[in-house]
DNA sequence: TGCATTTCGTTGCATTCGTAACCATTGAAA
DNA sequence: TTTCAATGGTTACGAATGCAACGAAATGCA
């Protein structure tokens, strides 16, 4: 019995993944300089104004060391400030300077964009397969 | 203008690979011990028999440094062996031994079986919408 | 034939990553 | 209160990664 790699599920899914999200690190690597992590860091802070970094990796699925980094990173730049809680003292709220916010709202056009772009060419039926298909894994898949 | 990461499709597509190739990893990490490198290039052998190191990155989307490492790794294994070619003495015509022959074997099953599992708890048209979009987005991403 | 370019595969290096250990704090239980 | 488990976040360390440089061989072209 043989398995075909190109038809394996969690080989395509990676593929795409793989092919499509270093295509879209490009825009804010070469701008910014920012890695992926730090890129989401950003645009979960952009989404939400206010977050602890508990609630930045279970939202954008980061590991609690990626987090850790990518805040010490965009600290560094002056993107973001930390402001202690007042009710647990081992969490801090994390926002957005006027810096972050400056560079969020230029990236974030270019995201919406990149998306466009690559659902374009597609046929109606095909655009809503994917998203269709989509929602479908994260549903079966965790 | 803001942003929702939990609907762009870069961010989607990554973490559905993330969580479910990581997922699938488990299973050949605990039986065999082995990176996801490793598990490609020993589909790709068990797929195709006889490849080179460089057929084998383009069949499965890896890195060249990725494919080198495998290879002596599978290598020390003994689950493979190189053997020259007689046209172009620069290549490498990998195969796998018996033993790599086995594990194969003996992945191949648990692969399968992930994939179902994966699509078997969707609506006939999920499962449809789930490889037109894939097959979609291949076409549209690269 | 000779020289430059390209290709195959490996390796050194710096970066990134995840695991595990850790500290500080909190909350619950005794 | 004291104690102990759980939680938020950081860090040290080893493993994995990609880039760039490399040697060897092949190819193209003068």
């Amino acid at each position: 019995m043989t398995l075909e790699l190109e038809r394996f599920l969690p080989y395509r899914l990676n593929r795409l993944a793989d092919v499509i999200s270093r295509d879209f690190a490009k825009i804010y690597r070469d701008r910014h300089g920012l890695t992926r992590p730090e890129w989401r860091l950003l645009a979960a802070l952009g989404q939400y104004d206010t977050m602890t970094a508990t609630a930045v990796g279970q939202h954008s699925a980061m590991h609690k060391t990626k987090v850790s980094r990518a805040v010490s990173a965009l600290e560094k730049r002056l993107w973001l400030k930390r402001s202690p809680s007042a009710q647990d003292r081992r969490v801090e709220h994390l926002t957005l300077t006027k810096a972050g916010q400056a560079a969020y709202r230029e990236l974030v056009p270019f995201a919406k964009s990149f998306e466009e772009n690559l659902l374009a060419n597609m046929s109606p039926a095909d655009r809503d397969a994917v998203l269709r298909g989509l929602a479908a894994l994260e549903r079966a898949g965790g």
